[in-house]
DNA sequence: TTTTGAGTTGTTCGA
DNA sequence: GTCGAACAACTCAAA
């Protein structure tokens, strides 16, 4: 008696709520992961993940294979594969974590109907998230749109829960020994990234340095302060893990509720509160997208499908390259490009520099982030690209628009991270390395960085700039807004 | 049903 | 240099 495991965004053998239940029928269990054709050549696919991605399962691989298992590898259609693979190992069920991005819904249900036709069925189970979407909703039984609340609900309802049992990785794993697959690694030629460790082994040791070293500038302790800082490592750099289902939420919420009750200060206390509280956000934005699936094509309110972009593909060019002439946003494109990761304060700036300055339309930065990112997750994504455009849930007030000069200045004053990515900066006095237009002919010469030669004039004026977007913002909100409301109006009476 | 308090992450201006 | 207020108006969620 088999059961097939099926792999999805969930490549870890503890805490994983499909390997469990695979395993407790008892028989043998058939990891398998399959290449989906429709999202290998997704326009939201990028070759650095898909490397990551390689990477990972050839970790996985290894994990099985010291308890005398293997993963199988698959490529095709997943209805057609599963069936294929249940009809070969005489397979009772399939068991995999519930996924809410539209693709992986409408994926599910293709296969679920396929199943259900050869009497396996599929089983879905909670643990991408720690509370899976649905199960926090306000009291008249409607979704949250706004993050306070959420979070708030979110915490009352898991201190509801009894708390849970995290399940170790299995001894061993009893697998069918005659099944094909293809060879791991099969993917990309690009070399997995040295910043993230693939498998679940450096994730977990990656999680317990962050949650135990109080001294550390890149402890949960410092990260209240820290986790904005552009020059140092202050954020917990766990991301990946998460997308990659290498970490179990779980764990990561268990461990910042440990932290904040063993905090030595209340300084201390709340850096763990204000990381617990991003994990929170990782829910919020899963739930969010469950909720309202039509935040992946536009704007979570309809009022901001109005607004006018300017969308100059040259711009947009500057900006993805690393050449917008401000060195914060090209020192960020630059990590991101060079890496494929960024802090979130990074994320933050360029996507503002993008949206606000440059006036081009948010899509095309999430499109490009979802190329870039090893981490790229769909809901969470989209959801800090619609709070940067102010498109969103809970979105800033339009006139909250980043300037890049004084993020630069705040966040990395002596200017060591500008300098780390842009090479052509490394000789700029710290005076001038955020707004190197300001530096005399003199200076750039003796420094090596001349402008709109070494390194590019600013492609925008950010005064200019941010007063068209208010403009901008504004003209598109409002009539829509009142129009709608006058609509309703008319209609009451 | 109506009311009330509140809403991640910023910037600029003027005292 | 530091500080507080203004930047608007709307919608959410609970009382």
């Amino acid at each position: 008696m088999t059961a097939i495991w099926w792999i999805r965004r969930d490549l870890r053998l503890h805490d994983n709520a499909a390997l469990t239940a695979a395993l407790s029928a008892g028989g043998a269990v058939a990891p398998v992961f399959i290449l989906d054709p429709v999202l290998l050549a997704s326009a939201y696919t990028g070759a650095r993940r898909l490397a990551y991605l390689e990477a990972s399962l050839r970790q996985l691989d290894a994990d099985l294979r010291q308890r005398g298992s293997r993963l199988i590898m698959r490529q095709g259609n997943p209805a057609a594969v599963l069936n294929q693979l249940a009809a070969e190992t005489k397979a009772v069920a399939v068991h995999a974590l519930a996924d809410v991005s539209p693709y992986a819904e409408r994926r599910d249900a293709a296969v679920a109907a396929h199943l259900v036709a050869a009497q396996t069925p599929l089983h879905l189970h909670p643990g991408l998230t720690v509370l899976p979407p649905g199960d926090v909703l306000t009291q008249s039984g409607a979704p949250y749109t706004v993050f306070t609340p959420f979070s708030k609900a979110w915490q009352m309802r898991l201190a509801m829960l009894p708390s849970p049992k995290i399940q170790p990785a299995p001894d061993h794993i009893a697998t069918p020994a005659d099944l094909d697959g293809l060879p791991l690694p099969t993917l990309t030629p690009l070399s997995a990234s040295p910043l993230f460790p693939p498998g679940e082994t450096a994730a977990r040791r990656r999680l317990a340095q962050f949650v135990e070293d109080g001294l550390d500038e890149a402890s949960i302790y410092a990260y209240g302060e820290m986790r904005h800082r552009l020059d140092a490592a202050g954020t917990s750099a766990l991301s990946p893990y998460f997308r990659f289902g290498q970490l179990s939420p779980r764990l990561a919420v268990a461990a910042a509720l440990e932290a904040i009750d063993r905090a030595p200060n209340a300084a201390a206390r709340q850096g763990a509160e204000a990381w617990l509280s991003e994990l929170i956000w990782r829910e919020f934005y899963s739930h969010i997208l469950y909720h309202f699936p039509h935040v992946r094509g536009r704007s979570f309110r309809s009022a901001y499908d109005g607004i006018v972009w300017q969308n100059d593909p040259q711009a947009f060019a500057a900006w993805q390259s690393g050449q917008t002439g401000y060195p914060v946003v090209d020192a960020a494109m630059r990590q991101l490009a060079q890496t494929g990761w960024l802090p979130n304060r990074a994320r933050m700036i360029v996507a503002s520099f993008l949206v606000k300055d440059l006036l081009i339309d948010w899509r095309w930065g999430e499109q490009w982030f979802m190329q870039q990112l090893i981490d790229g997750d769909p809901a969470a994504n989209n959801g800090g690209w619609q709070w940067s455009a102010g498109t969103g849930t809970d979105a800033a007030p339009y006139f909250r628009i980043f300037n890049p000069v004084t993020q630069g200045q705040k966040f990395d004053p002596q200017g060591s991270y500008v300098r780390r990515w842009l090479p052509e900066l490394a000789r700029v006095p710290a005076k001038y390395v955020h707004a190197p237009w300001e530096m005399p002919a003199a200076d750039q010469r003796a420094s090596g960085c001349r402008l709109g030669y070494d390194y590019p004039a600013p492609l925008v004026d950010h005064q200019q700039a941010r007063a068209r977007a208010l403009s901008t913002f504004a003209a598109a909100a409002r009539p829509l807004i009142s129009g709608v409301s006058t609509a309703i109006h008319e209609f009451n009476n």
